[in-house]
DNA sequence: TTTATTTTTTAGATTAATCTAAATCAATAA
DNA sequence: TTATTGATTTAGATTAATCTAAAAAATAAA
């Protein structure tokens, strides 16, 4: 793997979610406004990303991640979201806090300090906002997720995740009652704006927007 | 307190290093040693430090630590102790494995988190190498420790930290079986090299060179 | 108290990561 | 199929942290 910067790997991390994990093209403006930086900037970068062979770059049309980048993406993403289970584990951070904690933490040059960081941890397979964590070698065991929208009237389910882990959106759920693990139920669909009433836990209601509820992954049971 | 770079951090923390917590003045080429970089390199850093109001600094005369610079400094050593103990107590680092990673966790920048990391730790007091952690506000526990070379024949006492943290001394150290909290007692004095032969706790005699006992540290009893 | 040596600073480059402004390319729309 | 528009790249700067080489200041030696 080749050795890369503190903002290669920010980018890089970045082209690895906005491909979905390298399935698509990622455009120059996508990028740009991912990373907070003027189109020019993420040029330069991609040219440094290419020239390391973490990604495919033809000028003009975009770039795709290669098998390298893949996995030196996948390490910094298990790094990051071990830092955050710690965090919410260990030292009592809420699920909102967590985030730009990581987003330092994951930068941390060390393989064995991940290694026994796990180990501390007890091998976690799944964040604080219910993202999968890579294994060392980069296996993702990746969960069928959809999202609270797509079930139907009377489905029922789970909450195993988040789309969203913006601090705003995690207190909603907080403030709200919903939870990673929760098991809900769809007890109404509002046709006009495809707001949603459900149950959670068998015990208490819930309205909520298509909006939130389009944040909420849901594994259908 | 004035926000600081990576580089200007690690700067400023030799300085507070070099100059024994802000007691004496520390030269360009005593930090461009410290620091691996040109003395070139140390004068542009010191004008920055300078600017910043961290340190005293008079052209050609060297630098002194200010009150700012010294808080500032406290604070970095602060979150480097507590993570060489997170590593030794939490991760089973062993104590010559953790500076390097300490090092990096150091700039870390978040309050919460190491106030949280102080409380998740119990709130200790000394690190793996015996070295006092400094409280919030930068109150350091200093204890008076002088090296196992100033002890006389037949003085006793307890081994409460090392000089040295490199790997290679505190390995050594690990191989004969010196260890903080160890009680010592001075069995001989060779005149000649200034060696000397130690009982630990009771029970086992051990042989070493001046060079080795000048970089433990005693609390004599 | 001159001269020599050592230390320190300045001048001028380099690399990484950013920016603005200008140029260029590709896609779209007439 | 050409013109327009929007996306992208290039050119030229800037800031931080380093370097080498040269100049200047302080210290030590004669
Ligand atoms: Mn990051
Ligand atoms: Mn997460
Ligand atoms: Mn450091
Ligand atoms: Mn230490």
């Amino acid at each position: 793997m080749p050795s890369l910067t503190y903002a290669e790997e920010n980018y890089l991390k970045a082209i690895y979610h906005l491909s979905d994990g390298g399935k698509h093209n990622v455009s120059t403006n996508d990028l740009s406004k991912e990373m907070k930086t003027k189109p020019a900037s993420v040029s330069d970068m991609l040219r440094k990303l290419s020239d390391k062979e973490v990604i495919n770059y033809r000028k003009y049309y975009g770039v795709t991640i290669t098998e390298e980048g893949k996995k030196s993406a996948l390490q910094i993403i298990r790094k990051h979201r071990l830092w955050e289970v710690f965090l919410v584990e260990k030292l009592m951070f809420s699920w909102d806090e967590v985030h730009d904690v990581a987003e330092e933490l994951e930068h941390i040059k060390s393989t064995i300090l991940i290694q026994r960081l796990d180990d501390f941890l007890g091998n976690p397979k799944y964040d604080p906002h219910g993202d999968p964590i890579p294994d060392e070698f980069g296996d993702v065991k990746a969960r069928p997720r959809i999202p609270l929208n797509d079930l139907g009237l009377n489905d029922s389910g789970q909450i195993v995740a988040v789309k969203d882990s913006s601090a705003a959106f995690l207190r909603y759920l907080d403030k709200v009652g919903a939870y990673i693990g929760a098991r809900i139920k769809i007890l109404d669909k509002v046709e006009f704006d495809g707001s949603l009433e459900i149950l959670v836990d068998n015990k208490k209601t819930l309205f909520m927007s298509k909006d939130v509820a389009g944040n909420i992954l849901i594994i259908q049971s």
